[in-house]
DNA sequence: TGCATTCATCTTGCATACAAGGCTTGTATG
DNA sequence: CATACAAGCCTTGTATGCAAGATGAATGCA
C-alpha cells in the first residue's frame, strides 16, 4: 500500500518534473482517491510538504502548490547561490567515485535534451545540482537543495522562464570540467554565473497588478497555435468535465 | 485551543533551550494528555518537526528528538559555515533598522548571561545567528538556519559541548562590529572562526567503538558531585514513577 | 539456574465520523 | 439590471476507534 512517504515523493518529483504548476489545487479527497487511500495518509504527506515549503493550506479553502513571491523567488535563489557556491568552495577534493558519477548524470541530461520528454529534461537538470551536493558529501545540504530546486523549478514555471536548457546543460559539463580539473575556483565562478543566468532568464514583471496574469492570459491570440499558448491554456484551461484527471493525473 | 503549530514551536523552543535532550522520548499521548487535545494534532506537529529533521519516529516503537551522528554533525557544521558566511559576503548594505536589532539582540545577550537561565542563554546564542539571517534580508535561509541551529544545539548536548558561552557572545559583538564598520571580509571571517569554534568544543571521540558513552557513563566516579556526572544523571536516570514530568515537563 | 516461548500491554498506523467554516449559486428586492 | 442575502455544498479540522506490531514480563521446561 502506499505510503505517505511515497505521495509526498510522487508530488515533488512531479514539481521537478514540471507536471504540477504554481498554484495547482491539491484536494484531500481527490488525492485519496487517485492513491486509493484514506484522507488522513493525503494529509500527512501534505503536512511535511508545507513544511518543506512546497505546498500551503489555506483555511478550509484547500491545498495549493506554492507561488512563490518575488521576494521569495530572490531569496531561493540568493539561498541557491549561497550554499553551492560555498559547498564548491570549501570542497577539499572530490572522489573519484563521485566525479564518475557526475559524468553519468551528464550523459543522462544529454541524452535527455534528445529526447522530446520534457519532464525528464527539467527533472534532471535540476536534480545535477543535489546531485553535485551529494558528491560534495553534504547529505543535509543536498537535502534541503532539493526543496530549494523545486522552488526554483516553481518560480520558473510561474515567471515563465525563457532560459534555454542546452545552455543549462553545457553550464553544468562546464562545472563538472573544472572540478575535474581540480579548479574548484574555476567552478564555484561558473555555478555563479549559471545560478545568475537562470534567475536572470525569468520574467519579472515589475508590476503591482494582481490581474496581470489573467489579462495576459485572455489576451487575444495572434498565432493560432503557437507553443505558449498551448502551453498557457493546458495550465488555466482543464476540462471542467473531469478537473482531477486534469490536475492529478501528472502524479500517476 | 492549541493548534499543531503551538505544539511545534513549543517542541523546538525547548530543544533551543536545551530542555529536551537528544534521544528524549515525545510519546504521542502523552504530549495530548499535556497539551490536552487529540493525538491527531500531537501527530501532525511531530510529523512536521520530523520533516524538518528535528524529531524521528521509529515504527511503532515511539518519536524521538534526534540523536545527530557524527556525519549528521559534521554536514550540519558545514552547512552553518557555508550558509553563515555566504549570506555575510554577499551582503550589500545592512539596514539601520537591521543593526539597531543586532545590537539589541547582543544586550539581551549579555543580560542572559549575567542570569542563571541556561535555557535562555542557549536560546539566545543560538537565536543570534537566526536574527542575522533575517537582518541580512532573507527569510528562507533564516528559517532554514533555524532548523539547523536547533540540530547543532543537540549536537552540543549529545556530545557534550565544553564551549564557554561567554566567549561566544564575545564573538557575537565582534561580528556585528565588524557589519557596522562595513568590514564584510572580517564579519564573514570572525564568523567562520566562531562556528569552527563551537564546533571543536566538542567532544567527538573519533572512536568507533559504539559502547564509548556507556564506557565513559559507567566509570568510576572521582568526585561524588561533580557537574557533569550531575548532568549526566539528570538526562539519563529519570524518576521512573513519572516518566512524563521528568520528560516532557520541559515544554511547559 | 538458564533459556525459550507465550501472552499481556503499550505504542503507533490508519480509517472514519462528525464538526465548522468558506464559497458558490440561486433568489428576491430595490 | 444590479445588489444584497441566504441556503446548500464542498472543503478542511479534529477526535475517536480499531488494528497491527513491538516490547517486556511471566511461565514452563530442560
Amino acid at each position: 500500500m502506499v505510503s505517505s512517504t511515497d505521495i509526498a515523493q510522487r508530488i515533488i518529483e512531479a514539481v521537478l518534473a514540471q507536471r504540477l504548476a504554481p498554484g495547482t489545487r491539491l484536494g484531500e479527497q481527490s488525492l485519496s482517491m487517485l492513491f486509493d487511500c484514506s484522507r488522513t495518509l493525503v494529509r500527512e504527506a501534505l503536512v511535511r510538504l508545507a513544511a518543506r515549503g512546497i505546498v500551503t493550506v489555506s483555511s478550509r479553502r484547500g491545498w495549493y502548490v506554492v507561488q512563490p513571491s518575488h521576494e521569495e523567488a530572490r531569496d531561493a535563489f540568493e539561498a541557491r547561490r549561497v550554499i553551492e557556491t560555498g559547498l564548491i568552495r570549501s570542497a577539499r577534493e572530490i572522489d573519484k567515485n563521485a566525479l564518475r558519477r557526475l559524468r553519468q548524470h551528464l550523459k543522462q541530461e544529454q541524452a535527455a535534451l534528445k529526447g522530446d520528454d520534457v519532464g525528464q529534461r527539467s527533472y534532471l537538470l535540476g536534480d545535477f545540482h543535489v546531485c553535485l551536493a551529494e558528491c560534495l558529501g553534504n547529505q543535509l545540504l543536498a537535502d534541503t537543495l532539493r526543496d530549494f530546486t523545486a522552488r526554483t523549478t516553481l518560480i520558473a514555471m510561474l515567471y515563465q522562464s525563457n532560459h534555454d536548457a542546452v545552455q543549462s546543460c553545457q553550464d553544468h559539463v562546464d562545472i563538472v570540467a573544472a572540478l575535474e580539473r581540480g579548479d574548484v575556483a574555476a567552478a564555484e565562478q561558473l555555478m555563479a554565473t549559471h545560478i545568475g543566468q537562470v534567475q536572470a532568464a525569468l520574467r519579472l514583471g515589475a508590476t503591482n497588478d494582481p490581474l496581470a496574469d489573467l489579462r495576459e492570459a485572455l489576451a487575444p491570440v495572434r498565432e493560432a497555435s503557437s507553443p505558449a499558448v498551448k502551453k498557457r491554456h493546458r495550465k488555466t484551461d482543464p476540462d471542467p468535465a473531469n478537473p482531477t484527471e486534469t490536475y492529478l493525473g501528472a502524479l500517476l
